[in-house]
DNA sequence: GCGGCATGTAGACGCTGTCAACTTAAAGCG
DNA sequence: CGCTTTAAGTTGACAGCGTCTACATGCCGC
């Protein structure tokens, strides 16, 4: 019997058995309805155990968009990275690669923007505002090619940002349905910023 | 099969006490947490009361929401004819128009586009599409003027809903503040896609 | 004037988030 | 090494929620 002796308490590390079990939870397809004591339900705790180390559910949910900017951040830094070098490449992969994340984890994407109680703490938190500075780094990088518009470059990436922010939320909530909004309409839209970006 | 809602019932025709009530609610400060039986409570009739008129919670939330998109929908059209004739003012005047709306009724905007449980329907219903029908038109009132590029129009006008829809929400999270975004974000934002759509 | 049916009420059920009191076992201290 | 402190987990309780069923009421067309 192999004992972790890096966690030193009772049991084993619930907190990270919580979130874990919390974040599977949302990955299920939707409609579960998200309960506290369903996640130490699954956990195999008994339902008051989670409060050991989340104040409130609205902790537990905190932390768990925290979590999600995380790994976008980290998807849209992987994936652009892989992209070649000119800007417009750039620029929609990284939209694409924005968008599949949504859409592979809708409640996550909604959890972090939705604006549960919680949610609204954790934008303000650093985690939460990497993604925007990788927006603004990838226009300053377009600007240095003489790609992008010599503008303020965090007004061009939060143009960016509400641009895919909102394209991603009409997917989401299936407004982008090619009978109402015509084909291609994405590819449209994003290339009608992209041309307002370019110098 | 025929409702009979003008006509004198019961009490009083709770259909709409009960619907007027739950908006005035949503009108509030935030935070107050929004349930049916509160809502009942404040309209003065018992807890089941409003089951009588509405499937359960979700409808009566689906139907606020239509509710939010014929407001939304009237005070664009309303605020655009008195916007001088050129495009680019029409442009401005309608998402300052749009973010006011979000900004005055915060909870509102959150329940037409957030995604909780019968909103979605919500969004397949044709007074939700309503809005976007208006920015279409616009697009194409642009393009006869020769003021808007020649490409689809509905893909335009998914740009420019996308971009105004996710602006609006990245303000209701606090996320454009001038020390994170730099200063005039909004009309910077604005401003790079008119560009993308102008001939 | 009467009976049906839409409208509203009362009460119950199972579920939830949260709290307080209790138990357990690992950690720290002498 | 034993004792105490205390963090981690359990149990049981509470109020409030959404929703269902059974019952009461009174307006309607006949």
């Amino acid at each position: 019997m192999t004992k972790q002796e890096k966690r030193p308490y009772h049991h084993g590390d619930l907190r990270r058995v919580v979130l874990n079990t919390a974040m599977a939870m949302l990955t299920e397809p939707e409609g579960v309805n998200f309960t506290l004591r369903e996640v130490a339900r699954r956990a195999g705790v008994s339902h008051a155990a989670p409060y050991k180390h989340f104040a409130d559910k609205a902790a537990l949910l905190t932390e768990m968009a925290l979590v999600g900017f995380d790994r976008l951040t980290a998807t849209l830094t992987e994936t652009v990275q892989k992209a070649p070098e000119d800007f417009a490449s750039k620029f929609f992969t990284a939209a694409a690669a924005y968008m599949d994340f949504a859409k592979q984890n809708p409640a996550l994407y909604r959890l972090m923007f939705g604006g549960e109680f919680g949610t609204i703490a954790a934008h303000l938190d650093p985690r939460a505002l990497n993604a925007f500075d990788f927006a603004v780094s990838l226009i300053e990088e377009g600007q240095r090619q003489g790609k992008v518009r010599e503008r303020p470059s965090r007004g061009q990436a939060t143009a960016c940002w509400a641009q895919i922010h909102g394209l991603t939320m009409l997917e989401l909530n299936g407004l982008l349905q090619p009978e109402k909004v015509g084909d291609n309409a994405i590819e449209l839209a994003l290339t009608a910023l992209l041309e307002g970006l370019q110098a």
